[in-house]
RNA sequence: GGGCGAUUAGCUCAGUUGGUUCAGAGCGCCUGCCUUACAAGCAGGAAGUCGUUGGUUCGAAUCCAAUAUCGCCCA
């Protein structure tokens, strides 16, 4: 038996014990018809991404859960996987090339998914290395990535059945467009930031003589105005209507059109029509017919278009210019300071082009409508329920969906265009030739599908759907998903569509919504304010299950969590009380093979453990239940700290040290340990590491009969079942009684100032029953409270400390020692406390309508209360008049 | 503009269906302890008018309304 170190150091244990699971295939599933499955979908990151707290929070979260599960008997796949991340991996790629010199467009669109993919398979795995660090009991054997055959297959085989169903379809559209990445992106994927800018007064003049005056916020747009519209029902310009306008700059002559979108308090009440790059004046447009001219490009360029002068310039110079020419032709009548939402590309944060482009699009109502049923018939529940409104309220005003991407790296659209006959179809499989002329001449569709679109799916996609496989009938549905509420709309909506489309399921049954990490001041997490904690720089501090520990503790349904790396103290003290107690343990004295499970006759101590073990396994089991794994995670912690180690240990003490009854001892022990095993195993969901550890050694010992399963491991041994026959209320009442009395013993002597070498006499006075049992307790008095003596008297003490326990009281006369001054103040102190108390009960009491009102019981209960404060009120009263 | 969350001890946060001293935990603080598992520890202690105002009720940290401050989401 190797000596345990003082100090658990986590960094000598952890690598080893992940490798000990994953080599013996303990996260590996099977289709095990006989057993329930429990599947939890990891959610994939991105894979050029590393580790952030985010991921450590919710995969401590789904962890606990899976092993839990685990031990429970279930069939528990966490399914692990990462993101293709289309525009994220573009960029990430891109940036390298340049640094050797190399542009993508240069290198032409096949090398460069070359290199994407070189990319990769060298820089890929790092976050699920890094997951393994926290201890995640995914099934890497099934790990997926979104760009996977079997994944595309999916993606292909979803986007034809959309295609063939008419539910994709293609178009002119304004969408948003991101100029640094190039690509039209979605609504979600658009940051809406409150932005200080200016409205522009322009004059237009009017062909027939006069001006009149429109406000903006994009002057340089005006360039592809190709109207002026205002509200049919303004009457300060009903007159215009019908009219031409002239446009500044450029001369083109534009009709003045009445359109109902137009608000008339905004700027003059006329507004400028640019039907190419704003998502309302292309609607105008459209019902005006009005042509729309394109004035900035994909680049965010101006075009031939916007005119001589402009062409080729940023569209931001071009405003500065423009506003300056205008300036100087004394067009611009006036400029406001104007604060509004522009929207920036949630990933390079340019600021969005709204861009008229030929883009492919999901109709999201038909999909929509079950997705809200789901969650309305009750089929589908947010944990905690508030976010059940939040996604509703998105999917009741749901938008198309635009889902390509003018990216090179992604789910090519499997959109087929015949050169010869024109036909145009989707297929899975890449087609030799056209179905209807029989060309092989077939061009492919440039564009690849919005990363989203492959991860909508990742509930069954990943365990093989189409193909209706034996994982997949198995596996799915899931039962929960984890997540923050960052992704509800792109991913968590998304998904459930996904599945009652494709698979006609609820894909889970429970989404419970973390909160998010922040930093200690309640911002966000980034790495420009470089107030990010690094988990793995945790774990090497504090350790996995340090880290894992504190994250789950703090989390309370679905709030922020305020986070600092000294939070993750609290886990490696934890980490290290456990240990020590294992040590504590392991080095008694005890036999080669253990003979006896427990003493044979088991003490107050020893049956109050056990209901207290109880106790906390039905609280565990209620807590998970409801999620609220902090709550379950709390009553482990105080069990094992609180009852177990500072109560339990201690009291045993005496029974183990030189104690001359063998049996006895053993029989202590081998309790000790079959309790603290329990413990250990009710612990491992949410710290692995140093419960298999301690674990494994503990399982070792012989003859100790703890129902050990093959293999040996914590990780698969079953989960310790509340037995509430086991509670044992009078255990626990005598034991309340004696920790009262300790308690009571020990502030005495701590106020007095009475140093822990010199022993002392407890008197005891009242109640004969629970004079009894403190008095059968003597072992425990004079261990933990420093009691050499222990006496029952009918004769009241004068001069001594006192105190009153229930319907007990409590001598302590301390020869020379007790200082009165200090023993009456300590009474007053109580007295006072005690009249508070009874002040307030009487007042309810006095007042008829709390009697007439408040259920009998209740009002019972007061009454009792009442007495008994008044009856620890006399005694303290008396012990206080005993000391003048 | 609409919706949501937060506001409780110096700090970070719990507090379920209103009713047991319900006002709690961890950290920090104060006092005493290197008691043969653990000073990352043990024992004891101090500390809060539960954001504000009003209401419902016999009774409110808890329910309702208004309000303030901070934060988030949507438009």
């Amino acid at each position: 038996m190797p000596e345990l170190a003082k100090t658990y150091d986590p960094t000598q244990v952890e690598d080893r014990w992940y490798r000990f699971w994953e080599e013996a295939g303990l996260f590996r599933t099977e289709v095990r018809p006989g057993r329930r499955p429990y599947c939890i979908m990891m959610p994939p990151p991105n894979v050029t991404g590393i580790l952030h707290m985010g991921h450590a929070l919710q995969d401590s979260i789904q962890d606990a859960l899976i092993r839990y599960h685990r031990m429970k008997g279930y069939e528990a796949l966490w399914m692990p996987g990462t993101d293709h991340a289309g525009i994220a991996t573009q960029n990430v790629v891109e940036r390298s090339l340049k640094e050797r010199g190399v542009s993508r467009e240069a290198m032409g669109r096949e090398a460069f998914l070359v290199e994407v993919w070189q990319w990769k398979e060298k820089h890929g795995g790092i976050i699920s290395r890094q997951k393994r660090r926290l201890g995640d009991s995914a099934d890497w054997s099934r790990e997926r990535f979104t760009m996977d055959e079997g994944m595309s297959r999916a993606v292909a085989e979803a986007f034809v059945r959309l295609y063939d169903e008419g539910l994709v379809y293609r178009g002119h559209y304004i969408v948003n467009w991101c100029p640094r990445c190039g690509t039209a992106i979605s609504d979600e994927e658009v940051d809406h930031r409150e932005t200080r800018g200016h409205l522009w007064y322009v004059r237009y003049l009017l062909k027939e003589g006069g001006f009149l005056t429109v406000a903006t916020t994009r002057p340089e747009t005006m360039l592809g105005d190709t109207a002026v519209a205002v509200n049919p029902e303004d009457e300060r310009y009903r007159h215009l209507v019908g009219k031409m306008a002239v446009l500044p700059v450029l001369g083109r002559e534009i009709p003045i059109v009445a359109d109902e979108f137009v608000d008339p308090k905004f700027g003059t009440g006329l507004v400028k029509v640019t039907p190419a790059h704003d998502p309302n004046d292309f609607e105008i447009g459209r019902r005006h017919n009005l042509p729309s001219i394109t004035v900035i490009d994909s680049r965010g360029i101006m075009t031939e278009a916007a005119g001589p002068d402009y062409s080729g310039m940023d569209r931001f110079e071009a405003r500065e210019a423009l506003v300056e020419q205008l300036t100087q032709l004394e067009l611009l009548e006036k400029i406001e300071d104007h604060t509004h939402a522009v929207g920036h590309c949630d990933r390079c944060k340019t600021v969005i082009e709204p861009y008229l482009s030929q883009q492919w699009f999901v109709r999201m109502k038909p999909l929509a409508e079950p997705a809200v049923a789901a969650v309305k018939e009750g089929r589908i529940k947010f944990v905690p329920p508030r976010w059940e409104k939040v996604y509703l309220s998105w999917l009741d005003e749901i938008r198309d969906w635009c889902i390509s991407r003018q990216l090179w790296w992604g789910h090519r659209l499997p959109v087929y265009t015949c050169a010869d006959c024109g036909h145009e179809f989707a297929a899975v499989f890449t087609p030799e030739k056209c179905p209807i002329c029989g060309s092989t001449h077939l061009e492919q569709d440039p564009d690849v599908l919005d990363t989203w679109f492959s991860s909508w799916l990742w509930p069954f996609s990943t365990l093989g759907w189409p193909e209706e496989n034996d994982a997949y009938r198995y596996f799915y549905p899931t039962q929960v998903l984890v997540s923050g509420y960052d992704i509800i709309f792109f991913w968590i909506a998304r998904m459930i569509m996904a599945g009652l489309k494709f698979t006609g399921k609820d894909p889970f049954d429970t989404v419970y919504i973390t909160g998010m990490v922040k930093d200690e001041q309640g911002r966000w997490m980034s790495k420009s304010l470089g107030n990010g904690i690094d988990p793995l720089e945790m774990i090497e501090k504090y350790g996995a299950d340090a880290v894992r520990y504190s994250l789950v503790v703090l989390t309370t349904e679905g709030q922020d969590i305020k986070l600092a790396p000294s939070r993750f103290e609290m886990g490696r003290n934890f980490a290290n009380k456990i240990w020590n107690a294992a040590r504590f343990l392991l080095m008694q004295e005890r036999p080669e093979r253990f003979t006896r499970q427990q003493p044979e006759s088991l003490e107050l101590a020893d049956r109050w453990i056990l209901s207290r073990l109880q106790n906390m396994l039905a609280t565990v089991e209620d807590r998970v239940g409801r999620y609220r794994l902090n709550e379950a995670l709390l009553a482990i912690y105080d069990f094992t700290w609180h009852d177990f180690c500072d109560w339990y240990l201690e009291l045993i003490k005496p029974r183990l040290y030189d104690n001359p009854d063998a049996a006895q001892r053993e029989g202590v022990l081998a309790l000790a340990f079959r309790v603290f095993e329990k413990a250990l195993r009710a612990l491992h969901p949410f710290m692995p590491f140093v419960t298999e550890e301690l674990w494994q050694q503990v399982a070792a010992l012989p003859g100790l009969h703890l129902d050990t399963l093959e293999p040996k491991s914590v990780m698969v041994q079953q989960y310790p079942i509340p037995d509430r026959d086991q509670l044992d209320i009078q255990a626990e009442l005598h034991m309340n009684l004696l920790q009262d009395v300790i308690t009571a013993v020990r502030n005495i002597r701590a106020e007095m100032g009475v140093p822990p070498s010199k022993k002392a006499t407890l008197v005891l006075w009242g109640n004969p029953e629970k004079a009894g049992i403190v008095q059968g307790q003597g072992g425990m008095l004079q261990r933990l409270a420093g009691i050499d003596q222990l006496l029952v008297t009918e004769a009241k003490q004068s001069h001594a400390a006192s105190a009153v326990v229930g319907d007990l009281e409590i001598f302590i006369p301390l020869e020379g020692l007790i200082d009165l001054d200090v023993e009456r103040a300590r009474l007053d102190k109580e007295i006072a406390r005690q009249e508070g108390l009874l002040k307030g009960i009487q007042g309810k009491l006095a007042n008829g309508a709390f009697v007439a009102n408040a259920p009998a019981e209740v009002v019972e209960k007061e009454r009792q209360k009442l007495a008994d404060i008044q009856a620890t009120l006399e005694k303290l009263q008396r012990n206080r008049r005993s000391l003048e």
